[in-house]
RNA sequence: GGCGAGGUCGCCAAGUGGUAAGGCCAUGGUUUGCAAAACCAUUAUCGCGGGUUCGAUUCCCGCCCUCGCCUCCA
């Protein structure tokens, strides 16, 4: 599999350093809050990489973390009057079940920050006795960033311009400058302030908690060691978490950190960046009251390709919805000619040990997937074989084939069938459903007339109908 | 100012040095008593101006516009 390193610039094949397991991590949800849409972009795209990499027969090590003690986990548990804990926890359920819908399979680990804090600590005490880090007046810990010369290398700014800060020259680089040695310069550990409530933990240096960026590296190691084969995360982290990371890891350990650096970028939304005060910044339980699917969440997420920007609009959750429908029409399709009455089913797979598979049909898909995760390509190539197949010339066992490998390049993408049948959940009033059933009635003695006048007057309650080929259905306008 | 991404059919979105996938919508058709569904077909010369080339949407230069990052936001 190819992938586009943001470090190299340039597309890498992959491998797994260890020739087993392809051992990866992927910054994880800091739990203060729903994660919103544009999270679960780079989260999705992280297991449609994991899953194709399985597909190829790669075995993996996926962990992401979860931050759960930060600025704002703190900020908003004391302003829930909560305990820390009991509040990271109950976002961490949410954000679970948000996964599961979404049919993310679960990272083989998935660490707190709070629970490694020794492991943080350690790191620390490595990173002061090498000289790359000090304590300050205000007793914070922090990272001297000159004693690390290829900082900047990810990101590819170089210290210069690192120095010089934002062009506008906030007020809070100015702040901060008097208690650090240098403006780039970030905290490893945050000493105790009167603020952080009983959120504190013992040092060597003090009472305080531990640096943002400091705990991906020390979970890193704990999990995957000095040196794993992928980092990943949203492109907003390249600079400066990633970077920060890259500079505490490596001048600790003195070796390669991450040996590819996947980002996705970022999901936009109306054309413009998602923010709570525009109020476009959506949740997937905003989606589903408003009548759309995990699933269809996910097709519009793999819709475009990770590297370049997403446009979410509503609109597009709706074309998603009837995309997906005709997947799955066109799946019964093939089933019925493999003379097999197996049900379309939505399953998840989310428990699913996704092994080698070997494409027939639909191998061209796979293959957009190999190469630097193309799926807004491997959609439309989906899309093309469906139609160059002719269902109804195929032989049966060609037709189960063709099924079965669809539903195989499906699970590359994590996508499952939707319920054809997806009016269940509709209640249809018994005055309507007796009208119906009369219309239904008068259509098999083909009183056309008779039947067209009912249906006209479904249609002014509020209902139309659908007809098959032995029976119809109901269905609500709008 | 620095770094980066992008401007492709009404909307969403791929791709390529040799005249542009796919989804949604629209239109026409097949089928159906009529609808629906299904199936088939049709719809773009790729922001603007130069350059390189036999040939550029795809490479180079300039310009315009949008968006992201530049100290803790996936």
């Amino acid at each position: 599999m190819k992938l586009y390193d943001t470090m190299a610039r340039e597309m890498r094949e992959l491998t797994a350093e260890d020739g087993e397991s392809f051992r990866f991590y992927c910054c994880g949800p800091t739990v203060y809050g729903p994660a919103h849409i544009g999270n679960f972009r780079t989260f999705v795209l992280q297991d449609v990489f994991r899953r194709v990499l399985q597909l190829s027969g790669q075995k993996t090590q996926h962990v992401r973390n979860i931050t759960d003690v930060d600025d704002k986990t703190i900020r908003d548990s004391r302003a829930a009057d909560k305990s820390l804990t009991e509040f990271t926890e109950a976002w961490t359920v949410k954000f679970r079940a948000d996964c599961e819908a979404l049919n993310l399979l679960a990272p083989h680990d998935e660490p707190s920050a709070v629970a490694h804090i020794p492991q943080q600590v350690a790191l620390i005490e490595e990173l002061m006795e090498k000289g790359h880090a000090y304590q300050s007046e205000d007793r914070s810990v922090y990272f001297k960033v000159t004693s690390f010369e290829s900082y900047g290398c990810l990101s590819h700014l170089d210290q210069r311009e690192l120095r010089a800060g934002g062009s506008e020259g906030s007020a809070a680089v100015a702040d901060d400058e008097y208690e650090k040695d240098a403006v780039a310069d970030f905290a490893l550990w945050k000493a105790r302030k009167e603020e952080d409530g009983e959120n504190f933990w013992p040092s060597p240096w003090g009472e305080g908690r531990p640096g943002w960026h400091l705990e991906c590296s020390a979970m890193c190691r704990e999990y995957l060691g000095d040196t794993f084969d992928l980092h990943s995360g949203g492109v907003d982290l390249v600079f400066p978490h990633h970077e920060n990371e890259i500079a505490q890891s490596e001048a600790a350990s003195g070796k390669t950190f991450a040996r590819h650096w996947f980002h996705i970028t970022h999901l936009m939304v109306d054309g413009g960046k998602m923010s709570k005060s525009l109020g476009n910044m959506y949740t997937l339980a905003d989606l589903q009251e408003r009548g759309f699917t995990a699933n269809e969440l996910r097709y519009v997420l793999i819709s475009g390709h990770y590297r370049h920007p997403l446009n979410f609009t509503l609109q597009s959750m709706a074309d998603a919805k009837k995309a997906l429908l005709r997947i799955a029409k066109a799946g019964q399709a093939l089933l019925q000619r493999a003379g097999k009455r197996e049900q379309a089913t939505g399953e998840g797979d989310c428990e699913a040990d996704i092994l080698q598979h070997d494409f027939v049909y639909f191998k061209s898909a796979y293959q957009s997937l190999l190469q630097d995760l193309n799926t807004p390509e491997a959609l439309g190539r989906i899309f093309s074989e469906l139609r160059e197949l002719k269902v109804d010339q195929l032989r049966a066992e060609q037709a189960l084939e063709a099924w079965s490998d669809l539903k195989w390049i499906l699970l590359a993408l994590g996508l499952s069938f939707p319920q054809v049948e997806e009016k269940a959940g509709v209640e249809v009033p018994a005055e309507i459903s007796e009208l119906a059933e009369q219309r239904w009635q008068a259509k098999q003695a083909k009183e056309w007339a008779q039947s067209d006048a009912l249906r006209d007057k479904l249609l002014e309650k509020g209902w139309e109908v659908k007809d098959g080929k032995d029976g119809y259905e109901l269905c609500p306008r709008n």
